[in-house]
DNA sequence: TATGAATGAGAGTTCATTCAT
DNA sequence: TATGAATGAACTCTCATTCAT
């Protein structure tokens, strides 16, 4: 599994001709419309398979809303994995400004290839449990752990104003959340400048907010 | 109700006891598994009433739906019409950052209040073409609107910094909007500090974002 | 509730017209194929109405077999309550020939009447666990009770074997039970002779065998 | 496996363990759930084969019904064939009684080996035309035939009333069934004396219900 | 010979909605 | 106005069976 390049998709290889058709309209579907309001028949037909064929490869319809969306959690998380925080710690960001602009990047780009996945694990949170908690373990425990570490270590270094990192990053973490959101799920017709423009803006904006003043 | 000289509830004050243990009903229901997974037999026990009574008085499932979420767009904007951004052109508020403390407190009150309503309108309006012109409409042109005049306000008094009002504006909801969001209605059982205290570190780093450096 | 005579079906009453028609076709086409190989689909078709309508009435496909066998239960153990024990020890009948021979007819009467309920009753005991429950609560413990009553009362006039009586009961019953079951339900199409004729000559084996040599 | 000098698993040794894996789940579940109940996919996977190879060995699920059925109803009237009725002709037996309590005993023995093919038996012959074909062929004609030549000898020897030879074997073999019936199938958790007990009780009542009187 | 992926018909059940009362 | 019985389409899921490998 490489990641900051591109394959993080073992997972997805294991999967035969049908499985990856089946899945794929899910998404499509899960995404257009929600889950609760996509019948398995839609999928099959989308899919091009036989309703019963959904139901052998993936036990019943939650089913397959795991398995479209638990791969999409671990892919998420993977650039935050050990080898990248040491990047920062060893000194290959010199700012966290830096930081943040290279996992907006890369963090959006991955999102926006994924968006309907994205839209799903937004949707379908709030009334799955499984879900909530795989999030939790993935994101929220993994991740945080990680992110704090760099706050912490771009705070010793008098980058970064002396609040609680869980508040940093949370501020940090939710104003391109909100963006992202905002522009990609929630209003996507809106009238927006070109993405580079407002990332820089973002960009200027929290490492404005966090910068300590002297 | 009246918030801020405006009633909002008007047409609450015109159903009738059982539309409005219907409507009780469904925001529960809606709220805790989503509208598509809902059904009106559900609500109807809920709510005591016969199935048929539901269809008296609001047409169709999605009928109710809108009954639900309508006037929720309607209070939720209310403190945003004119006499309000013209108490802050009237100067009753001097710095941007006692405008919204107070717009927090005021909108937080509020969304906290009608956390149910708050849950189903963030789910629904993907998956529905009218709510999302609705909510645009109310949202995004009036309150966008007048917000812009707030932004330019303090701006000509030098209290924030020169960048596009939109994107300031939507720095600052966004943060707030991500942060309402990932309390109540994602992770509510994450562990939280004291509403108030997360809401002043939140004012506390938008503030130090938006204001100029010397 | 009416014994000797005629109606015992005091809830038939209170089900409406398309809920009879239901039970009905459940009860022939139960009989027919089995409750397994019955369809929903089959039992809507054959009552004449919608499926919906079956899972409004009864809960699920199985609620329904419960609605069809339970009642039979009840009204199969009817003739055995007091009163007419009563009639034995009150010695309205002079001889245990004289009492089953009544029992049999009056029994064999009734079963007649409801041979596909009391093929259902024995095809699916075996396989609902609730069913044999009832099953042992009404006839095994009731019946059986008052059978005994009823045999000790001949033994001690001396008219009975001073065998055990559960074991003789078991016997008579067995037999006519066993009589039942193979004319009606197993081999129907045999080539029988003439119920009376049948009868007549089992109950002189059985009372053969369960009379006292001197 | 010889019954009284006949080999009746003949067909059994020409089945492959495959074959013998699938009939003997087939019998499990068949007996527990009923034919229609159970589906070939759980057949499969009790037996450890791929569902495929149930269907191509027999043709369908009826097919092993059959299959499961058929050498049952041989091996159950294998000791009624002609050696055994000359053995009680030839005065093996000098009673009546000492008959049937071989034939008891024998059967019984044999019948709880096979219970559970007992239970697909009774279960099912009433939903398939085949098999009660079948059975009134193996059972009806050829061991009744026998049966009468049994009565009818012992008749001859003034040790059995001179009723309906046919009368008196149902009235025998129904309580014997009735008691098999009652005890294994229908109500196998209720409390039974020891089976050896029950089963002289029942030859002693069977006895003095066919015995002549002086 | 044995597999198991694939099928599509049909299973039981739920649905939003209608309508006579 | 309010009911709740009735509907039949649509739902998720299971079924016996087929067939390429």
């Amino acid at each position: 599994m490489r990641i900051r390049g591109v394959n993080v998709s073992k997972d997805n290889e294991k999967l035969t001709e049908k499985q990856r058709a089946i899945i794929d309209a899910a998404i499509e579907l899960f995404a257009e419309k929600g889950f609760a309001a996509t019948s398995t028949n839609e999928i099959a037909k989308k899919a091009e398979v036989a309703e019963g064929t959904i139901f052998k490869h993936f036990k019943s319809k939650k089913g397959l809303l795991m398995s479209v969306v638990s791969p999409m959690m671990v892919k998420l998380m993977a650039p935050f994995i050990k080898n990248d925080i040491n990047k920062v710690i060893d000194k290959e960001y010199d700012t966290f400004q830096e930081f943040i602009r290279e996992m907006i990047e890369n963090r959006t780009e991955f999102l926006k290839k994924n968006l309907p996945l994205l839209r799903i694990l937004i949707q379908e949170i709030p009334f799955h449990p499984e879900l909530k908690e795989q999030f939790i373990e993935h994101i929220g425990k993994d991740i945080f752990a990680k992110l704090i570490i760099v706050v912490e270590h771009f705070q010793a270094k008098g980058q970064i104003i002396d609040a609680d990192p869980y508040t940093i990053i949370r501020m940090v973490a939710g104003s391109i959340f909100a963006y992202i959101i905002a522009r990609h799920v929630v209003v996507p017709e809106g009238n927006w400048d070109r993405e580079e423009v407002e990332i820089e803006r973002i960009i200027e904006l929290i490492s404005n907010g966090i910068t300590p003043r002297e």
